[in-house]
DNA sequence: AAATTAATTTAGATTAATCTAAAAATAAAA
DNA sequence: TTTTATTTTTAGATTAATCTAAATTAATTT
């Protein structure tokens, strides 16, 4: 078994592995932890013993199979939670990610495909977020943000790129949940920032840091 | 916050607790946890430090007010979630406790009081015990069990006093599940192992090691 | 009441996860 | 290609929870 640290370890080279680069570097670990270089090297030193990340060192960690594995079982478990949490619990879309850190090490295939089927097996999470599938197959949206629409171009809200309650209680308030449709009105050319309209409503002004963490589906 | 650990020990020491007995002892702390005698005395020093516990040396522990505020929350949240994983997720009621050791961990009183509307506030796990509401009232059963009763008699199941795997299953296979009537056609003096009828149906002979952990209300 | 047994506590070690500070390796700049 | 800056690793400490073995206190028997 691994322990929770184990496993947020796993899902944090997880979440910052890319096709591209090969490695995660010790410091970029660090950062999404919270914690230090010097306990990230430890870690990795041990799930490296573990067969579950690879490393080499000073050339950054990245995971094995099977630890790709286990860290896929978890944001599948981490994301059907949050929609169990939204759709049967009715917590808003910005109360429940913490709740989700801790239910999601409650590992069980038999668990999670339960609540899967429960859940009417639900494509996205409340954020959006794709749901990865019973073989660990993820989907992800293009990374298309309502910061690259032009003037004129239309869209629907399919995602955020940022969790924060703030930005979250922010999109609300603006009607901007998943589903919305936006229409590009207006672009300042000094500071990016936007003039749209929101499912046909009069215009409403959002900044270059708000629209470029709103992840749009073109119409 | 306390960790996992201070919540299981005040969990125990609640379990353990008698209106008449003062204190619960160090051993039998150590035997419910499956720890050592000199762990517990650690624990419970430390759980005296945070005003959890009531601790005089060799005298056994007791929970303050707080901690055991803390034990029935627990404990709610443990049977709640039993209920969920039973009438929602449709497990067995011999698959359950293991998921709910470790969804009771998850402390929120906003989480639990939705969990329990969602449910309906039920008044039992599927053991039959008894859910604490949200004040912290917990109301058990009479301790009546099956081996109680004399021959004649007529009583229902009501809940189960040992919740092992075996045990659970091996009730229901004689359809002794909560809710069920019994009646009691003979006594074997010898090893006290009874003749029952279950729902009106045919004899069947159960002994006394099983009928002593089966609650009864008599009818 | 003294001796024996049982229960409990203390002393000292161990393991996991973390940290700070210093050393070593790599990358970037001059 | 040196020098400088950055990143990463190592060394050594710390904290929580556990253990074994020894010492102490309490309970039970003689
Ligand atoms: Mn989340
Ligand atoms: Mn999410
Ligand atoms: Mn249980
Ligand atoms: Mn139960």
């Amino acid at each position: 078994m691994n322990s929770f640290t184990e496993e947020n370890y796993l899902k944090a080279i997880f979440k910052l592995s890319s096709p591209k680069a090969d490695g995660v570097s010790t410091n970029a670990i660090a950062e999404e932890l919270q914690t230090k270089a010097s306990s990230v090297t430890d870690m990795i030193k041990k799930l490296s013993d573990k067969k579950l990340v690879k490393y080499k060192k000073y050339k950054g960690a990245s995971l094995t199979k099977q630890g790709k594995e286990i860290a896929v079982s978890i944001v599948r478990n981490h994301r059907l939670w949050e929609v169990f949490l939204v759709e049967k619990l009715n917590f808003k879309w910005d109360e429940v990610h913490d709740f989700a850190e801790e239910l999601e090490h409650i590992i069980s295939i038999e668990l999670t495909n339960r609540l899967d089927a429960f859940l009417e097996f639900p494509k996205y999470d409340p954020h959006g977020d794709p749901i990865p599938d019973k073989n660990g197959n993820v989907y992800n949206h293009k990374d298309e943000t309502l910061a690259d629409l032009k003037i004129g171009a239309e869209g629907v809200v399919v995602g955020v790129k940022e969790h924060s309650k703030s930005y979250l209680n922010y999109l609300e308030s603006l009607n901007l949940v998943l589903g919305a449709e936006v229409t590009i009105n207006d672009i300042v050319d000094f500071d990016q920032s936007m003039s749209i309209s929101v499912n046909g409503k009069k215009s409403v002004n959002i900044s270059h840091q708000a629209s470029k963490n709103l992840i749009i589906k073109k119409l």
